[in-house]
DNA sequence: GGCGCTAATTTTGTGCACAATCGCTAACAG
DNA sequence: CTGTTAGCGATTGTGCACAAAATTAGCGCC
């Protein structure tokens, strides 16, 4: 298990939002349920406190944050400000193909939702705004992007009323229909309330259930990984 | 020196640029002129690669990057797609107080330039999008943006030449203009022409004008720090 | 019985030594 | 003369052991 993997699956369990925050992660623990030295958790933790996944602490160690709702303000208004640069840039820039592509990802959303399937139109309508991170073609944006997008996927798995997540769809086909239509001034409009009212749906509920130990958590994880990775090692030989 | 201290030195020194491409920058060979132990090297120097401001290469260190125009023309699309998102957040956000600042700062910009003092120049003129990313009041983006705007430095420094960055300032006032009048759409407009037109100033010089030792930068760029940190020290005693 | 202080324990931070890896050079074969 | 390979030197990566810091528990005192 290298550095890479193990940075992987945190990240990932910590974009899930599966945690309560103010989880202590100790180095030490960490190690053992990885079973490689304490030195490289280190590694990996303090690059993903750099990531702003986590918190660290001087002298007390690695934290998992609890997102708060004020917090929650503040990413979102990031997004609201570099999605709808994003959305400006796509309007004049996209190509066929991509709007295309486009098409098809809010038609498999709307067929998710209709279908019931909650968990698979939650995963493609966070992957909506990823792809067009990647559309922009832009390296940096990306990882701006998905930094932002990893932050508010901890916020709504947590704060949303799934009732609320239905109506989200429209949102996403007329951000579409305003890329597509090459109308930068309504992508922009579109993108900016779509933001705003997956912010206003986020409701301060007192959410302490208490879920599995952190051992099952992670030991989950790397199941999973194993598993994604050796499809992809089967895919690649 | 502690370890914040070292990457702000050498965080500064890099942005400003007076280093060519791919100096490699030696663990041991930093330790013995900060006069500190490899690890905190180590680990500044990883700290920085991940800000992008210098290149790790597995197993063989770092190295500082050459900024070369490919690169560029994608730094410049980034801020292009962020700060139209923040020029058109702040139209209809700023208070008449971060107006006032922002018009202060335009003037001050103007007095330079007309006085000729190149260096205050190119500093507030930096510090004009600085100044802007501030007033988002959005730690977010205050840190997006200057990780970019960071970057850009290098390619300034290194690529711009000397006279045209003079029809700069009035391209600042025009921004300031569109926002003091809280009109989004030619605040947008403003700020995308002027990154673009800042970006085709960028020319292909051929500069391998070799500077002075590692040694001696570095030297220089503490005693900068020492001199700062001591005034600092000063007014807080 | 509550509060404050101290000592012990646990956890992180740091320096050091060794191992692994890479690039370079030189020698040898074709 | 050129291309390849093996050995060497240098530099980074990693595990380990120790040091520093913080939390907690225990104890005495008010």
């Amino acid at each position: 298990m290298d550095e890479a993997a193990i940075h992987g699956i945190l990240s990932r369990l910590l974009m899930a939002g599966t945690l309560p925050g103010s989880v202590k992660l100790g180095e030490h623990r960490l190690a053992e349920i990885f079973g490689v030295s304490r030195e490289r958790i280190r590694k990996v933790l303090h690059r993903l406190g750099h990531e702003r996944l986590l918190e660290i602490v001087k002298n007390r160690g690695a934290f998992t944050i609890e997102p708060d709702l004020r917090e929650g303000r503040v990413v979102y208004e990031a997004r609201r400000i570099l999605e709808s640069g994003m959305a400006a840039h796509l309007a004049d820039n996209l190509t066929e193909a991509q709007i295309a592509r486009l098409r098809q990802h809010v038609d498999a959303e709307a067929d998710a939702l209709r279908s019931g399937d909650q968990p698979t139109w939650l995963r493609l309508s966070a992957e909506f705004h990823f792809l067009l991170a990647e559309m922009t073609e832009n390296p940096i944006v990306q990882r701006q992007a998905h930094e932002l997008i990893s932050r508010t996927l901890m916020l709504v798995k947590r704060y949303e009323t799934t009732a609320g997540s239905a109506c989200g769809c429209e949102e996403h086909r007329a951000i579409f229909r305003a890329l597509a239509a090459r109308e930068r001034g309504k992508a922009v409009k579109a993108m900016h309330s779509h933001l705003s009212l997956v912010e206003t749906r986020l409701r301060p509920t007192i959410c302490v259930e208490e879920g599995p130990s952190l051992e099952e958590v992670i030991a989950h994880e790397i199941a999973v990984y194993r598993e994604a990775n050796g499809a992809a090692l089967m895919a690649a030989g």
